[in-house]
DNA sequence: TTGACAATACGAAACTCTTCGTATATCTTT
DNA sequence: AAAGATATACGAAGAGTTTCGTATTGTCAA
């Protein structure tokens, strides 16, 4: 049961796939193509790389294949931070979300759900 | 003036680079090797296409070249979370921060640091 | 100055990823 | 059933990365 870290591409496919749900290479091409222009058996050999892999599933039933994610999305994100937080910032993941807030541009809002997250994390220590 | 984004590679050895400073090829291969066996060719060919690339300067004086960094560690790490906040997150550094919080082991001081930098964001809104 | 040693330069192999052209299969419509 | 449209399958090209073998260059000591 080896896992495959999604490359840029396949991240792109699989947010698709957690907010549409079941789609077919068609419809995940033509929302691609909003953002850049993309062939349509470029996206269908990605998603057939995909389900090789084990990052989605496909039914098979019709003429059109469709597709879904098969990874959680938190958990793919879980482990894309480890990673992350490995090579860049060996291994700290407080350096990164310090590094990551103070770049950004915050707002209210945010901030004080953020602070709730703190609260929460303090009484669980 | 084109940026590179360093590779996860290329990443280890400028950490290397950033923390000790003008090394040798040797002398960067034998801190890699603490890790994981790399042979010397292969580290020397890295140094070669980082200096291509101008992730790495190099001084050519003696017999044996001494490299240094050529890219800022936090400029580097900026555009390393930008991207990724990009591909993983959609674009949002505050899911990323919540979610790499959530996941990490975090002690009581880191957590006051945080709350400190939260202060700070919050006295310049 | 020549031999030994250490460093660099060069090039190619192996691998992965993205892209797309072309072939094949399947469905639909008339 | 045949024609046309749409989908999938296959394969290969091209780019980038990592790896290392081998050749070349440079240095130092005897």
């Amino acid at each position: 049961m080896s896992r495959y870290k999604p490359t840029d591409a396949e991240m792109e496919i699989l947010h698709i796939l957690w907010e549409k749900g079941s789609s077919s290479v068609r419809e995940i091409n033509d929302i691609l193509n909003h953002r850049r222009e993309v062939g349509y058996t470029t996206t269908l050999k990605l998603l057939q790389i995909m389900f090789e892999k084990g990052l989605a599933r496909r039914d098979s039933g019709a003429k059109t294949h469709f597709y879904t994610a098969a990874v959680r999305e938190h958990d793919t994100k879980n482990h894309l931070i480890s990673d992350f937080v490995n090579v860049a910032f060996r291994g700290s993941a407080m350096s990164l979300v310090m590094q990551a807030l103070g770049n950004s541009e915050t707002s209210k809002e945010e901030l004080d759900e953020l602070k709730d997250l703190i609260s929460k994390l303090e009484q669980n220590s």
